[in-house]
DNA sequence: CCTACCGATCGGTAGG
DNA sequence: CCTACCGATCGGTAGG
């Protein structure tokens, strides 16, 4: 007898290759103009098979989101997993993301500051899971940025909101500079003002780690 | 006789109108969604009274930008005139770049920011002018370091090019917090990085400026 | 500057 | 999942 495996899994198919159409057209031009018919197009599925999938634009706006973080955490957190947590985690994690904005893992840049700006001025849901994403990221770097901290490899007196806030800004400049001039050199001088602002943060010569005695 | 002046100087006022409005609205949601229809509405003229000004979506777009120019420039840069050319001009122009995304200037925050992230994946004149308004901005700034290297404010050895992509990014940074966050404490962070980063580019103590004997 | 209109596309529904 | 269709809105034009 037939099971509904073959076309459950169909079905699945059919969801990723829309939420991965999805992604590439908001990447570029953002998830505002993303459209049913021109994702239908896309796709090669009808519109209303979109629909079946995502009952409403909005819908459709947080599924494509869900796969872009899908893919964020792929590139940048999870190759830092093996890495020792505190500064080691930190400086993969840094390394991955210039490599992610460098590689062009989307095709428009940084997924994430491209919606974050396209909808920080606006309200409901998709503005609200998009500033959940970004305040999931900044926990990701605040706990690493502790245990370093904890673990004597930045200073003590490191202060965390403003680490995150220069470590945003060069990351922040990373993208806005290749995707406006195209010029490799960025990725350099995103890896040199990190360098920088990781040694600002070393802890004193001669101080010891908040490791226990023994 | 009746001079064509009146009707000359309403529809410049309409005009401004039709500019004013854009602004305020392609600052929250982006340059792409702006439309002759939605703008004929709040503005109270016709569709084909903005066509008139306007010829086409993208003559819109144009004057929109260049409005968003004038109204950055009167805000940046003209107030920094009557200081000195060179670090104390740098340290005004980044003041009012701070106090300009701390007061809202825009509705939506950093109209440039915006529309340089929303259309760096596209082509076409708008993004050329986008692309062209980055540029004067990074000129300008490139400009007042040369200047103030010149005169031995900044140490020599300064890398322009790498200056000019922190100081970005502190702003761009800046802007993605006040927007998401609306915490005014990212005001703070922003005016001591931009010091930090000044002073790591002071002269070395006992260097003399570059100013011709006498 | 206006009204009236054009074809295209929008998000979404009906019915199967 | 499909075709066919809904009212609304899009950029833009015709005619005045």
């Amino acid at each position: 007898m037939m099971s509904p495996r073959r076309s459950v899994h169909h079905a699945q198919q059919t969801r990723h290759a829309i939420v991965a159409a999805g992604v590439a057209l908001a990447s570029v031009e953002g998830l505002a103009p993303l459209s049913l018919g021109r994702l239908a197009a896309v796709t090669g599925v009808s519109k209303s098979g979109i629909v079946g999938h995502f009952p409403s634009k909005e819908a459709l706006q947080l599924g494509v989101l869900a796969e872009a973080v899908r893919i964020f955490r792929r590139e940048i957190t999870v190759p830092a997993e093996h890495c020792q947590p505190g500064l080691a985690r930190l400086q993969a994690v840094a390394e991955n993301w210039l490599s992610y904005l460098d590689r062009g893992v989307f095709p428009g840049g940084c997924f994430f500051t491209n919606v974050t700006a396209e909808f920080d001025g606006r309200e409901g849901p998709v503005r609200d899971a998009i500033a959940g994403a970004n305040e999931e990221w900044r926990g990701y770097l605040a706990a690493e940025i502790a245990v370093a901290v904890d673990r004597g490899e930045l200073d003590p007196a490191t202060a965390a909101d403003q680490l995150i806030f220069e470590l945003m800004g060069l990351m922040l400049s990373l993208n806005h500079f290749l995707q406006l001039d195209h010029d490799p050199r960025a990725v350099d001088r995103a890896r040199l003002g990190l360098s920088r602002l990781l040694q600002s943060c070393a802890p004193a010569p001669g101080a010891t780690a908040n490791s226990p005695p023994g």
